[in-house]
DNA sequence: TCTGTAACGTACGTTCCGTTCAATAACAGC
DNA sequence: GCTGTTATTGAACGGAACGTACGTTACAGA
């Protein structure tokens, strides 16, 4: 990719991330983001079709980043990984990618929707971690459904709280309610 | 309240859901509601400050209806509630109210936002019904607001079934899960 | 160095917003 | 029924933001 359109790329995430901070979604216009990122209107549409095109491919590339076994930054990095969700909490924490960011922002509700999405997969796959706490009667996909709900439920009480409980203890809280 | 309001208010609120099972929230215009509601824009404008105080109020119109004890139509309006719970299912499944439109719309997590900040004070009423579950080293706050998250994605979960289940089932599952 | 392509900047038409105002219609009290 | 009050109407307005177009400039890669 030409290095101009990395440059580019990356001066509009970061100007976007950076309203987000301050402003919650719908009201940040496309002016703010060309003025703040320092670039052309005509070429924030040559990146990106419209502002929501932008937030999902924002959400994909930090999301995909965190959840890709292949990255070095992501939740299976480390040896021993006993518990996928102590690590994810954890690398949350650390706010690696600027995930924690958009966590905290305004509309936090746009990101832990995507932030579910990505998370269903690894609870399917974790899931005889949780085989002793489930009731046989309950329907898989509702259980599925459920510990990912609870994990981004903890996540939000946990932002909530300004991040003060250590990364184990939140996690210990999480396996105590799901 | 002089007839006339009463007439484009609800003419107003009609359309505006009306509009919400097609449409996603930001994709509705001022417009359209006029139009749909047959209303004029000075008189949209006499009523509500803006799309998003249109909403608000609808919600807690809405939503009062539901949990405050004196409307007829409300939770506690049957004998025996010995589960305020399954009440909730059994009237949202009814779609009293049109509350179950609402939460079938695109966007429904703005409703489920606003239903839950509702529920947290009927879970907290009701919190000796999960007494037995609650592990005695999670924050209190912590497992009312793990409750209401519950109890929404349960609700979630079941209109993405359609509502299949009848509304004591759901209420096992909602108990099963909490 | 040369060529293709990305970014620039400016301008444009469009859509929607929220407000204003005079004219009209419906209401409530006498 | 009459009258003063209040809600609604319709049209028009300025402003904000959108998304597009196009000629020019700057840079990347061969």
């Amino acid at each position: 990719m030409d290095r101009r359109q990395k440059k580019t790329r990356t001066a509009i995430f970061d100007a976007f991330i950076s309203l987000l901070t301050e402003y919650s979604y719908s009201q940040i216009t496309v002016g703010q983001i060309l003025e703040r990122a320092d670039v052309g209107r005509a070429t924030f549409y040559a990146h990106f079709e419209t502002k929501d095109y932008l937030l999902k491919e924002l959400c994909e590339e930090l999301f995909d980043h965190l959840f890709r076994p292949e990255e070095p930054s992501s939740l299976f990095c480390c040896q021993a990984p006993d518990s996928v969700f102590e690590h994810l909490f954890a690398h949350i924490g650390h706010n690696d990618n600027n995930i924690l960011r958009l966590l905290r922002c305004r509309n936090n509700e746009l990101f832990l929707g995507y932030f579910k999405e990505n998370l269903k997969k690894t609870a399917q796959a974790q899931l005889e971690l949780f085989a002793g706490r489930k009731a046989p009667e309950l329907p898989e996909d509702f259980w599925v459904d459920h510990i990912c709900d609870t994990f981004v439920q903890t996540l939000r009480w946990w932002i909530g709280q300004e991040l003060r409980q250590s990364p184990e203890q939140i996690t210990a809280y999480f396996f105590l309610a799901v």
